[in-house]
DNA sequence: GCAAAATTGTACCAACTGTTACATTAAAGG
DNA sequence: CCTTTAATGTAACAGTTGGTACAATTTTGC
């Protein structure tokens, strides 16, 4: 709390509003993805800030509604971080192809988020639902996925009728899965899938068997 | 404290302890799956039960100690299902399609055991990794597909070095994120996927992948 | 039958935790 | 400057919740 430049024994702050949301929404997201919703501590977030208990309150007025602001910059986070890949100018199946191993990879990279949506649907996604600022967000990961198949059909490299929602549930379980679920399987089966060479050839796996799914299926010989 | 002296009717109780505790294990494993470790009150539990919250800790300890004995006996439930799958004389092909849509159906119906499960890995899998009951029952689940995989190589039906391993980590993926994601998923993309036309499609997507996946790659046509 | 062990009932507590009242200081408006 | 409002510090409270002390009752061992 020492403010550096000029009186240094003066006991006074300085006021930075965004700065300090940006501050317990961060350290909110670590510790609700830590433990969970009635697991985190106020006490804790509060601890793990520049800040004070006395400021989430002011903020974010009660758990919930820092728990749903948390949950919202989760989301918007790593949806941006999403919005970086380009696939526009790919051909149909080599962008889906990227796109299977960018989802693939960047929920591996995002951990507290996929435990904040575990925790979320732990809680039958109740604040989610009630967040309309999410739910837009996420047409956009649809929509990637709706023009890939588009210009699939109509080049004749894709099979007719695909359901961009149901290919993306199947990205999304494998890719999700693979994050979540990893304490439990590496104990009970190993740790070899997760390491490098593992997850390698799993990724592999995965962009190759979607890639079939959406080929057109040869009546006779390719 | 004082005798209740004041009604003649004397206070009187069987004992059955197994029926007692197979009493609170249910409802444990409802309440932890409802609401999670930390969310999930004793009291609650003790509520719901036929006897009192004394008995919890008389016979189980601690919270910890309730809550290891409840992952334990829901992974036991699911796992004793599991076992009437008959795979023996199947051929190899059908015999993995079989496996594939069972696992996707048992899931479904054990949604407490799936919660279970997300709870465990919310806390990093620390007690299942201590439970040695646990890790016995799933040596099974492996040796089933070791088999399958084992005689489709020696048939020529199945190409050679699937890994069984990474195998049930994909069907697993798919069955476990269909339950455990659904919340979420639904709420931003709809219900389509969960209905019951959406679920055959889903099922029958996810077995002719796996199908396809074990299937020698033919260097020319079929 | 009887003492010891096992099982259950009742009431209670100590600690934790979300939340708030009150006081104080910094910025904004005029 | 001075008033008003926004932002922060301090400390405490009230309800909840995991856990327990103590007693009563049933079953078991002999």
């Amino acid at each position: 709390m020492t403010s550096g430049a000029s009186e240094g024994t003066r006991r006074s702050w300085k006021q930075n509003p965004e700065a300090v949301q940006e501050d317990i929404l961060r350290v909110a997201i670590a510790v609700f993805a830590e433990s969970g919703l009635s697991g985190a501590r106020i006490d804790e977030i509060a601890a793990r800030t520049q800040t004070s208990k006395r400021m989430i309150y002011y903020y974010f007025g009660d758990k919930m509604g820092l728990y749903m602001r948390a949950l919202e910059a989760a989301y918007a986070k790593v949806r941006a971080g999403e919005d970086q890949l380009d696939l526009g100018t790919l051909p149909p199946d080599e962008a889906l192809a990227r796109l299977v191993a960018f989802t693939f990879d960047h929920h591996r990279s995002n951990p507290d988020f996929i435990r904040m949506v575990m925790i979320e649907n732990i809680h039958n996604a109740e604040s989610l639902a009630a967040s309309a600022v999410i739910r837009n967000m996420n047409v956009s990961a649809i929509e990637k996925l709706r023009d890939i198949c588009r210009r699939g059909e109509a080049e004749g490299l894709f099979r007719k009728g695909l359901d961009p929602i149901a290919l993306h549930w199947q990205i999304s379980a494998l890719s999700f899965f693979n994050v979540s679920n990893r304490p439990t399987f590496s104990a009970l089966f190993g740790e070899a899938v997760f390491s490098e060479d593992g997850q390698r050839a799993l990724r592999r796996q995965i962009v190759d068997s979607l890639l079939a799914e959406v080929r057109p299926k040869a009546p006779g010989a390719l």
